[in-house]
DNA sequence: GTAGGGTTAG
């Protein structure tokens, strides 16, 4: 113990000696805290052991120097204190003290310090701004320069450089343009490319991208990042052409793109669809040397998934040795986007096993492959996960999450995932809507759309008419879908589409009101064939046939050869027993070679989908599922249930029409799963590619009462909860 | 002794 003091006594003797020969200032501060009794062993200790991993004669920016490296926050107040004390502050000393206490990452004390400074150079200046910019502290940012301004300090193009971003972010546009007004005045907006850049992404994060063209055009000397900065504007607002030319423009004046340029316009070839393009880009930025760069490689995989060329983004994905969440993301979202749902969710298993935390990007895409794939469970699962990382409130999460339970056929929890969030915006909102209305809820779709409409600060979307309307569509609520529809037509900021008037004919037409239907058509400037099918599958329902004969003349007019309307036609020469018709139809559809869609319907039993076609059996389970078909149907019997051969398509007799019904896919997959789930409390999930029939329908109905379990079957269309021998959508759909 | 640009979502 006695040796260490020893040396710290030894030290500190000729620390002194060599600061009285170098340097008085600071060599006046340690003879302060020498006689002062708030000097701390410790303080002198680490100051010792600064002093020798220096090597050199300790000096203040030596100090302040090692003060930063080590982040040593005490030492530098010590010194702060001491320069104050003693007037050192000028701008060298404090200026020193402010930047390290800006890397040591303490604002609160580089900002205390700056207000003490009694006089600050522009230097100063700039890196308080600067350290408010960088850490998004926008508006401290700006009113430090207003002051500055104030003052009668000259701003200069490093206060510019950084001052700029801070405005795009607060949105300011006025304020922005005074400033810019400021730096012209100043001669700094066409001499200076920092400036310039900056001023770029200023405005174009601003929206306005023709300013930003024309502070571009009017640098002198252009340099890579001013004309990225152009381009990212561009790529960002959707405006690829020209983000295109700016980089060919690049090429051409021998400007040579970097990894931030290869990034954005990749995004813009992407979105064009260009192919020729992208591979152009493609082997310039692998010729730059860019090949390891992530940001850049992502932008390449989503341009490639964009393209379809799945392989070829995979290919990318896995050569890049450390990808990040956002390349995680944008391989799963592809995978997605090209029908690849389940490898979508095993690479996101993969990234989960990397120990690479999911973000809310990653969960929206996620959850929207549980929606697509209609997978409850699975889906569930990553809720849960979502909520772990705190990510399940927010609207983008919430959105898909609200989506993917309305889609599943659970609006239940479709309505505890809207409740839950912080504060839902329209896309959420029309989300919930969309989710009511396709689960047959529409009075709570219209509660909703009211309180929204009426009661808050959101201005209403084409989305939210269109939920609304098939809410009121698959709900049969007519009077209310043609109040709405009145208001949408009325209404100047938003622009009335066909989606809107084929749902108003749907709704007019399966209610029966098919001469409304079809003077709505006929008022319609151009009616587009989606709108006459679905007044003809109105017909076909209401066995309208000499509407329907009309219409068909006028699809084919519109598109000679539309499938859908012969097999809509067959369907309805089918159920009024119009066989002379029905074959003729039929031919003229062989001579087409146009086949049905043959119904398919699928469970999903411990994870496994199990899919079952009409009157199909290829399946070794085949046996059971057709005893418990027999001993549903009886049960049904027995209950009241009466077969309605009129749904059957096909010209054979009344047995046969019978037997024929029951083998309808979804009564196979509903046998099925009755058979094989043995919890009388779970609900059995049935998914159909076409429409269910109506005998179908009221089959299902009774099995509920029959077997006591609920029942919830989605069609193409929508959903119907069987409960109790009743169905959510009121027999309508 | 201070400064500018990027990739993923409902």
């Amino acid at each position: 113990m006695a040796t260490y003091y020893c040396s710290i006594v030894l030290w500190r003797m000729r620390m002194i000696w060599r600061l009285r020969r170098n340097h008085g200032d600071v060599a006046r501060f340690f003879f302060h805290y020498e006689n002062s009794s708030s000097a701390s062993p410790c303080f002198f200790y680490s100051t010792a052991s600064l002093h020798s991993r220096m090597g050199h004669p300790l000096s203040f920016s030596s100090l302040v120097q090692q003060c930063t490296a080590t982040q040593n926050l005490s030492c530098l107040k010590i010194l702060q204190t001491h320069v104050i004390k003693n007037g050192l502050c000028h701008h060298s000393f404090g200026h020193k003290l402010l930047d390290s206490y800006i890397k040591c990452g303490s604002i609160y004390d580089a900002r205390r310090l700056f207000d003490e400074m009694p006089d600050r150079h522009i230097v100063t200046w700039n890196s308080m701004i600067s350290a408010y910019t960088s850490r998004n502290r926008s508006r401290e940012a700006v009113h430090l320069y207003e002051r500055m301004v104030s003052e009668g300090v000259f701003p200069d193009e490093y206060t510019y450089s950084s001052l700029f971003r801070a405005f795009s972010r607060l949105g300011v546009v006025l304020e922005a343009r005074r400033a810019h007004g400021r730096a012209v005045i100043l001669g700094l907006e066409t001499s200076n490319a920092f400036v310039g850049s900056a001023l770029v992404d200023m405005y174009a994060k601003l929206g306005e991208m023709k300013v930003a063209k024309l502070v571009c055009d009017g640098v002198f000397e252009q340099d890579v990042v001013l004309l990225t900065a152009l381009i990212v504007g561009y790529a960002q607002k959707g405006e690829d052409l020209m983000a295109l030319e700016v980089f060919l423009d690049m090429v051409r004046k021998g400007i040579r793109p970097n990894e931030f340029t290869f990034s954005s316009t990749l995004v813009s070839c992407a979105n064009l669809g260009d192919v020729k393009c992208g591979d152009m880009v493609h082997g310039l930025m692998t010729r730059s040397g860019y090949v390891s760069v992530v940001a850049s490689q992502t932008s390449l995989l989503t341009m490639y998934s964009k393209f379809g060329m799945v392989e070829e983004s995979l290919r990318v994905f896995s050569a890049l040795e450390d990808p990040n969440i956002v390349t995680w993301t944008s391989l799963i979202t592809g995978l997605i986007l090209n029908g690849k749902e389940e490898t979508s969710l095993l690479k996101f298993q993969e990234m989960i096993r990397s120990s690479i935390p999911p973000n809310s990007f990653t969960f929206s895409s996620v959850v929207r492959a549980c929606s697509r794939l209609a997978v409850l469970d699975t889906g569930k699962q990553i809720h849960a996960l979502a909520t772990k990382y705190g990510l399940d409130l927010g609207n983008y999460v919430g959105a898909t999450l609200i989506d993917m339970y309305g889609k599943c056929g659970a609006p239940d929890l479709a309505v505890l995932a809207f409740n839950a969030l912080v504060k839902a915006d329209l896309v959420s909102i029309n989300s919930m809507i969309f989710s009511y209305a396709i689960n047959g809820l529409g009075h709570e779709a219209l509660k909703l759309f009211y309180v929204t409409k009426d009661s808050s600060s959101l201005e209403l979307n084409e989305m939210t008419y269109l939920s609304i309307l098939l809410a009121c569509s698959n709900s049969g609520l007519v009077e209310e879908g043609q109040r709405i529809f009145t208001d949408l037509r009325d209404r100047t900021d938003i622009r009335l589409n066909s989606d809107h008037c084929s749902c108003m004919i749907d709704l007019l037409g399966r209610s029966g009101r098919l001469d409304e239907a079809e003077n709505l058509l006929n008022q319609l400037e151009n009616p587009d064939v989606v709108m006459w099918r679905t007044l003809l599958s109105a017909c076909r329902i209401y066995r309208e046939v000499k509407m329907a004969e009309r219409i068909r003349s006028k699809i084919l007019e519109l598109s000679p050869g539309d499938e859908g309307t012969h097999i809509l036609l067959s369907n309805l020469y089918a159920s009024t027993s119009n066989w002379d018709k029905f074959i003729e139809t039929k031919g003229v559809m062989k001579g087409m070679k146009l086949k049905k869609d043959p119904a398919m319907s699928w469970v999903e039993i411990d994870q496994e989908v199990h899919t079952f076609m009409a009157g199909d059996f290829p399946h070794s389970r085949s046996d059971d599922t057709l005893v418990k078909l027999e001993e549903l149907t009886t049960k049904a019997k027995n209950l009241g249930y009466i077969p309605d051969t009129s749904f059957v398509l096909q010209d054979m007799d009344e047995l046969n029409k019978e037997r024929s019904l029951y083998y309808h896919s979804e009564r196979l997959a509903i046998a099925f799963a009755l058979w094989r789930t043995t919890n009388k409390f779970s609900c059995i999930r049935v998914f159909k590619n076409l429409r269910v029939c109506g005998d179908c329908h009221s089959w299902i109905k009774f099995v509920t009462v029959a077997v006591g379990r609920e029942i919830i079957a989605r069609d193409s269309k929508r959903f119907h909860h069987f409960k109790n021998g009743a169905c959510s959508c009121g027999d309508y759909w």
